[in-house]
DNA sequence: CTATAGTTGGCAGAAGATGCCAATGAAGAA
DNA sequence: TTCTTCATTGGCATCTTCTGCCAACTATAG
């Protein structure tokens, strides 16, 4: 329901809670230049439009003991309608499952999969993911190295997305 | 550098600052069963740490109008260290490259890129992927529904995290 | 039992959040 | 061009929250 198109200073919104998602509202206004506010009343307007699904902390993954990334392709069986849904169902509500998609390619789908060390992956793999309902092939690609994480979405810029003050509405 | 394990209130604290980042230092400490003062000083200590990465407004991709999503596997060729250092970094500076691992199996690289549709990736791919230096394969796999994206990670729960008030602490 | 270190809860001043209203700016009609 | 209408803004007032500081409490070691 996009009523109204965002404009430069809505993606200046985003962009700037994308990155720090506890600026205060005064902080957020300052940023865009806008008084807090127009500027609480477009987030909030943002938030209800769906476009902000959440605010999240990023934490370390290492530091809360989850060492091990793991990129999981898993082939299906074909199947009926109702057995598809309680497969994605089932993977959805794992909590190693940090994501999951049905993918085109060789998998049928890919999850992203997060444990403390290779043992615990071990566990998961033959105790919860090869049980799984239509489970015919799986695929275990582990992270050796992160080389990029949680990053931003890339806003569209238009050509007014001027990073200063905006000439129009001085202070 | 965890000077302190991670205790069950941090525990708590950290998977309710996950699910939801704007949480008032108030409701956090109710939720924590802590009064306002020592949450909010463990929360400081949490990020101090490292532990809290950061906060994340998760912006609605479809809304935002980034249509698509594409997990790319890329195969590099053997190469030099400075060489290898030039194109995880260049892969970072990707805009479109929401995260990036070093993987093991087929591919040697894991990206996940998103796009506004297949027209833009079409340009991505042939105007950026394949020119990066050392690129010798490149395996594209479209995400064609998500199952679960931004699951918060499984904190290991020990048996002291009682979800209800702590018994060791009246008000 | 005493001493010590770490943690908690409460308090107070400062800062932020947020609903309300008049004013400003833009777009369209005449 | 001028007037009308509508959406959006900025400022204000009030309530909530933030956050540093201090005394009290708990647990551990001696």
């Amino acid at each position: 329901m996009p009523t109204t198109r965002l404009d430069a200073i809505d993606r200046r919104i985003l962009a700037a809670l994308q990155r720090d998602a506890r600026l205060t509202n005064v902080q957020l206004a300052e940023e865009v230049n806008l008084s807090p506010s127009p500027c609480l009343r477009r987030v909030r307007q943002l938030e209800a439009a769906g476009l902000i699904r959440g605010y999240h902390a990023e934490l370390d993954r290492g530091g809360v003991g989850l060492g091990l990334t793991v990129f999981v392709g898993i082939k299906v069986e074909r199947h009926h309608e109702a057995q598809a849904n309680a497969f994605r169902e089932a993977v959805a509500a794992l909590p190693e499952v940090v994501s999951a998609h049905l993918v085109s390619g060789e998998s049928d789908f890919l999850l992203q999969v997060v444990v403390a060390d290779l043992a615990a992956y071990e566990r998961f793999l033959t105790g919860t993911l090869l049980r799984l309902p239509g489970v015919s092939d799986i695929r275990s690609n582990f992270a050796i190295q992160t080389v990029k994480e949680h990053g931003p979405l890339p806003l569209a810029r238009r050509e007014d997305d001027a990073p200063e003050a905006s000439p129009g509405r001085g202070p």
